[in-house]
DNA sequence: GGCGGAATCACCCGAAAGGATGACGACGGG
DNA sequence: CCCGTCGTCATCCTTTCGGGTGATTCCGCC
């Protein structure tokens, strides 16, 4: 509504301005040549006034909110370097996250259950755990694990 | 340098204009008001693209990413009258799920640890459980736990 | 060719966990 | 008042974990 009175005002502006700079002993007064150079400076200038203003509404910033999406799970592969987790350890580290038991993970992987153990002493001296669900928790908030 | 270059010819497009509309002739075959007229609409027609040119560097649009809290955790209570969980199990089972042994939350609880495992393996049968680590997958995963 | 990391396996030992069963007191609803 | 649930504790036994140590094989790298 405003925006609207706004360029109805501004046409009748433009309009007068026309009369004004038409009027006929002014077109007489002067050579065809300044007279035309003046028009064109002037609704030049008009009309970049008027551009400024029809565009300044695009100056609007826009916000746009990017929610994060629920648990997608992206491995922290830096964490795994720093921490120096081997790959076979991190696979045994999954299956204890899974629950499994030391046996069901040496069947699993087709190697003794002793091999298991000696992995997840490794993993839990790395991992800073003393315990299966201690080290399935930090493994969770380091994102090795889902 | 684009920038200049475009400008540049603008300019010259804009004077070449101006030397062809303003020929002699042209200015006194019609009325002095058509042509200022025109002119006016020529060059308001210029002044509005030039504006547009000139602010559509203006148009920045800024994106602000708005994280979204990952996961509230509400608790299914629901969850746990089905499976007929008492409070004094879901308690321990938080515990168990933070990490603690059964001596450590007998500790915590003021209770001797054989009443810790007594708890935690009713928990263990309601759950379907038969190793800590399942138990707290099954909790995460039922909403009983964060 | 030696060296180090990774993966594999073994043995021992103590601690922790898990299963089964029984028991006892408190408390509340029928 | 009796019965069921809940919480507590115990005892016995088996399985699983976790720590420690040592050894072997393979592979890549200097």
């Amino acid at each position: 509504m405003r925006r609207l009175l706004l360029y109805g005002g501004l046409g009748g502006v433009l309009l007068a301005l026309l009369q004004l700079v038409e009027y006929q002993h002014f077109v007489r007064a002067y050579p065809g040549e300044v007279y035309g150079g003046l028009l064109a400076v002037l609704f030049t200038a008009v009309g970049i006034a008027l551009g400024l203003r029809w565009t300044r509404p695009r100056e609007v910033v826009r916000v746009r909110e990017v929610p994060v999406p629920a648990e997608p799970f992206a491995l922290d592969r830096e964490a795994l370097r720093r921490l120096a987790i081997t790959p076979r350890e991190h696979e045994i580290l999954g299956l204890i996250a899974e629950g499994l038991s030391n046996r069901e993970i040496g069947q699993r992987l087709f190697v003794s259950e002793n091999t298991v153990k000696t992995h997840a002493s490794r993993l839990f001296a790395k991992l800073g755990a003393r315990r299966r669900v201690e080290a399935v928790r930090r493994a969770r908030e380091l994102r090795l694990v889902p």
